[in-house]
DNA sequence: CTGAAACATGAATCAGTATTCATGATCCAT
DNA sequence: ATGGATCATGAATACTGATTCATGTTTCAG
């Protein structure tokens, strides 16, 4: 019932480390089910048992990827929002961090849209927390008068539906991704619209 | 090589087509991985092997269906926009056009967002096509003078993606959608962005 | 009507791979 | 320094489910 408890060396925490972005670098290129538990352990230079030491199954280190992605996206965005002077102002930050990080670890970006095909239910946690954050921000940056009116949860997710496909398209498509030039012009729309 | 040909006889094509539908409502529901296709036939009420009558492997039923849900909304959204006297009007008309398709047909939404992790062919074909005739009718309004200036390109994935977001949120999540509102309010964002 | 082409059936085959486990090496608290 | 706890190994197991196929049944063009 209790799957395999937390490493208790220097050497089971290494092992794990490494399981874990192999993992990440497999299953974010050739997608969940083309993957086997020995394609991960084959990149993590282990045996394949050693893999069910640290994990119960193939689910789990999923789940265990999508949770560390949450960390990371929030952390991140929220670092660079934190200079912003205005709501608007950390839109564009904040957009700006989501497309870097796709930029950078393409693989955990993958692997937290499979997610919803996955284990729904993680998928459905991560954006539902990280939506209702996005939405309270908004709200209060309304109220300041920050930005004009508007449903705020309708907002929160078309700006991360946005932003999302941005980063597919622009980013992950993208052999030299110009996040910058994305950035610039999705702000000028997020800002004032398409009305002439 | 030439997987099966098209069926001769009123009983094949009718066959097929209840193949088709069962395959939609059940990798809709479970998703692909999850669906067998002993699931499938149960529910076209047929038996095992006539699956392979029909279609010649998993994969290709799955993309039979994205390639539907192609022809489906591009003809969706175009009709819908017909109407419209002026750029935004159609933005207006093509959201609504898209998210009453979703409530419509909720499996077929779910299949093709899978397919960027089953078959990233069709995905890419998918999106890329829509996308850049999406990117052209930008292009033409902008010209016009109907909307601002800004990349066609960049706005045509940030406005798909807002549509995709939204679809799953607020009609796939939701027990009775509420699809007026929710276009009335992403409408007002995108045609005056959040600028107060 | 009729028979060759189409179609239907589901048990049997077959392949792939997730997971287990018995055995041995390594670690580290005392 | 040492031995009980941790960790590593990979061959063997077990299972799932896709695909095939030999045997009937139905269709429909002529």
């Amino acid at each position: 019932m209790s799957g395999p408890s937390a490493p208790k060396t220097k050497r089971g925490a290494a092992r794990r480390e490494a399981l874990l972005r192999a993992a990440e670098a497999v299953i974010g290129e050739q997608g969940f089910a083309a993957s086997s538990i020995a394609d991960i352990t084959r990149r993590a230079e282990t045996a394949l048992g050693t893999f069910y030491i640290y994990f119960s199954s193939k689910e789990e280190v999923f789940r265990e990827l999508v949770l560390e992605m949450g960390r990371l996206t929030r952390g991140g965005v929220t670092q660079a929002v934190q200079g912003a002077s205005n709501r608007l102002e950390a839109e564009k930050a904040g957009l700006r961090a989501f497309l870097q990080f796709a930029a950078d670890r393409p693989a955990l970006y993958r692997i937290v849209e499979e997610a919803r095909f996955i284990d729904p239910e993680v998928y459905r946690a991560y954006y539902d927390s990280f939506g209702k954050a996005y939405a309270a921000q908004l709200k209060r940056a309304q109220e300041k008068g920050e930005i004009g009116p508007g449903d705020p949860e309708v907002r929160a997710w078309a700006l991360m539906g946005m932003a999302i496909k941005l980063g597919e398209r622009f980013v992950l498509w993208e052999e030299k991704p110009d996040i910058d030039h994305v950035v610039e012009d999705a702000f000028a729309m997020i800002r004032d619209g398409l009305a002439p």
